[in-house]
DNA sequence: CGTGTTTGACCCGCGC
DNA sequence: GCGCGGGTCAAACACG
């Protein structure tokens, strides 16, 4: 026992860790928020765009709130303090479209490298130790939206391994960590609840699947429509999408469309952009403004 | 028995 | 340097 630090923290105390008010707000990286559906439409059409290639060169089109965190440019100092970005930059369509980006050229930057994606959970670690010490860790780029669901973990046609799971500070819901089955898959994917609204689940994935969705098999063509990894990424988005609107309309979240609920999305979408839930996937490099 | 989950321990980066 | 918090590992466990 030579220390406790943060490990092993019990469910107790997790709501014991809430309360700060000062939390970090930077999701200064892609963020796509399906809080609310407009029923069975596809995600494309969720956002309103036909030219998919076009979608690559963001910034998105006019149909696509973009937050304009993607404009506010902390400097590294405030990296926790990016305190002023408040509810007035929520999404200022939320009926046209609940889909909300951000410093999406940065992900495509960081796509156009060669990302490595020989799987680190085959490394030993040695090998790992000696990466580490010789760079720093290289994250992949990630994506990450909200969804509205009962269920934690949204099936997306890919098969998950839960590794681990995390007390978040400032939320009282743990974040749990999946990866990819797949051996030679390096994707992860974070999942944790809103804590101001706990029917509201924040998916973020990072990594690249390199295989196949298991179950989706030839019916997912975005990938092939959408060239580059982003098209990936958004192949992938687009069938959770799917999913989740069945999901959603079986559980009723989908029959109604009132002005309340529009309401409920905004404020969950400006939670998101104050108090940043999701504050670590801002990849460094975005918050150093090279 | 294979597969997936749970959970305490460990490692690392970062801020102070 | 130290402590905090995020992320990961891996043994134990559960389940079909």
């Amino acid at each position: 026992m030579e220390n406790n630090k943060m490990m092993g923290v019990k469910k107790e105390d997790y709501a014991a860790n809430i309360g700060s008010s000062s939390l970090p707000s930077c999701n200064n990286y892609p963020f796509f928020d399906f809080s609310e559906d407009k029923g069975s439409l596809g995600f494309m059409e969720l956002l309103g765009v036909q030219d998919y290639n076009h979608l690559l060169d963001f910034p998105l089109s006019s149909h696509v709130s973009v937050p304009q965190t993607s404009a506010v440019k902390e400097p590294p100092e405030t990296k926790k303090e990016c305190s002023e970005v408040t509810n007035n930059q929520q999404p200022t369509t939320p009926n046209s479209s609940s889909i909300s980006s951000a410093s999406s050229e940065v992900l495509y930057d960081e796509q156009n490298k060669t990302v490595d994606l020989a799987p680190e959970h085959q490394k030993t670690k040695e090998q790992l130790k000696a990466k580490k010490t010789n760079q720093k860790r290289q994250r992949e780029p990630r994506f990450a939206f909200m969804t509205k669901s009962e269920v934690d973990h949204l099936e997306d046609g890919y098969r998950w391994r839960k590794y681990g799971q995390k007390a978040v500070k400032n939320s009282p819901f743990p974040r749990s960590y999946y990866r990819c089955t797949s051996v030679s898959c390096n994707v992860k994917k974070r999942v944790e609840r809103s804590f101001s609204d706990p029917s509201i689940v924040v998916t973020t994935y990072e990594g690249q699947h390199t295989h196949p969705s298991p179950v989706m098999g030839r019916s997912n063509n975005f990938g092939t429509v959408m060239s580059g990894s982003a098209g990936n990424y958004m192949s992938q988005y687009y069938h959770q999408q799917q999913v989740h609107v069945n999901a959603l309309s079986s559980l009723g979240f989908l029959s109604s469309s009132s002005s309340s609920r529009n309401a409920t999305f905004s404020q969950e979408t400006a939670l998101l952009s104050d108090y940043g839930l999701l504050q670590d996937v801002v990849p460094s490099h975005m918050l150093k403004e090279d």
